[in-house]
DNA sequence: TTTAAGTTCCAGGCAAACCTAATGATCATT
DNA sequence: AATGATCATTAGGTTTGCCTGGAACTTAAA
């Protein structure tokens, strides 16, 4: 009995499957409402279609968990949204900041093979371009072992960018500006007591500073 | 005053434009709601909507005729399904058979920016993977003086393959079997009278005997 | 010209996904 | 243990896009 899933549903569920990721708690009804702008009463009735349809477990004690349908079916629309972002950015030009929205769109629609083929034709990619890890096709996400750089103690430790944790336009502009790219090479030169902001060195230019607001939304990897 | 469009809008529109280059009459609301597979009453009240949208001028004795901007759009949407049907078949090795349902949903999609490099990575095609005439950014359809290869009289006519009239998936397996591909040079070597079925001869290779409904179906152009 | 067939329209309904306002439940403080 | 504050749920509505059934037109045939 294949039952209909709609962009809706398949949205509910991709936000779950973040909040879940995230928070390691309770996914509140609330944070799903504000993360979909809509109304919590609206969530209420979402989720318990959903819990209705076996793509969640539900209940006002313990919230919302995907179940394994639930969570394959989330794992395949990001799947779809990453790899639609890459697309956009390796073949057609598009910049980092510019795919997020389109993505959205592009992600709800269905064809098994349109991302099979898709796939291939960008060589099987690990990772979006915001570092985002693709997960495969049996929904499995390839390892890498990251970390914020406003965790780093130690000055002189080399580090490289692999991510990015927030994707809002504003803050990747920043990183263009200050000539900062996903796997350009890091190294912390200063970090400041009081505010932790953080002196750096990119690429072996010039050093500048960042904030901790900053540093907490790079996401860097060791060597 | 920018006005969203809907899905459901903007497939009225498509339906209302095609019906309207093929018939070149009234446009029935009946041929309509059997094009989309919808009941007749339901395409009334949408027509009264697209009227009131100004996409559309309708009333009951007229039938429905689109709007300089009602035009627009649908040049726009069938620009977006012919260029994504030529991406999957150019760059993601899909058969013209399996490409128009994805590209009804793929036509949809809403970016100006997408819709240009899109077009440019494919080389600014002006056809189809079925022949079909590809919008320009302005909405100009390119120019190409085609007719069905039942109407050829004369035989030893030489034509080329230049559209296909039926998108079916049974046809074009069809014109797959018999190796008949776009761009194919056609040489009529007989037509039968009594039911105006043709011996061809497909690139120089052995005669093969025709239906007239394959030929109805067949667009061609002269050399 | 009357009848029949075809087409369009109206009235009334339904499901999906949203809303507001008000009520219930839970949690944190005092 | 009482009191607010916060969060979740219920009840009642809206909009969009679809449906059915029947009435009202229009067109063509008898
Ligand atoms: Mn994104
Ligand atoms: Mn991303
Ligand atoms: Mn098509
Ligand atoms: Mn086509």
């Amino acid at each position: 009995m294949e039952q209909a899933i709609s962009f809706t549903e398949e949205n509910y569920l991709k936000t779950i499957y973040s909040l879940a990721r995230q928070d390691k708690g309770k996914i509140a009804n609330l944070s799903i409402a504000e993360k979909l702008h809509i109304n919590p009463a609206t969530v209420t009735e979402m989720l318990k279609k959903l819990n209705e349809k076996n793509l969640i477990d539900y209940n006002r004690i313990d919230g919302a968990a995907l179940t394994p349908q639930g969570e394959a079916l989330a794992l395949k629309v990001i799947r779809k949204h990453r790899l639609w972002e890459t697309f956009l950015v390796n073949r057609l030009s598009f910049t980092w900041d510019e795919v997020h929205e389109i993505a959205e769109q592009l992600e709800h629609i269905q064809s098994d093979k349109l991302i099979r083929q898709l796939d291939k034709l960008l060589g099987f990619p690990k990772f979006d371009p915001h570092g985002d890890p693709i997960p495969d096709k049996n929904g499995q996400l390839p390892q890498s072992q990251t970390f914020p750089l406003v965790s780093v103690e130690e000055p002189g430790t080399m580090v490289k960018l692999v991510g990015v944790a927030n994707h809002t336009t504003a803050f990747l502009q920043y990183l263009d500006k200050i000539k900062l790219s996903l796997n350009d090479k890091i190294e912390v030169k200063e970090i400041h007591e009081f505010d932790h902001s953080m002196g750096i060195r990119i690429a072996n230019r010039t050093a500048i500073m960042i904030s901790s607001e900053v540093a907490r939304n790079l996401l860097v990897s060791n060597q």
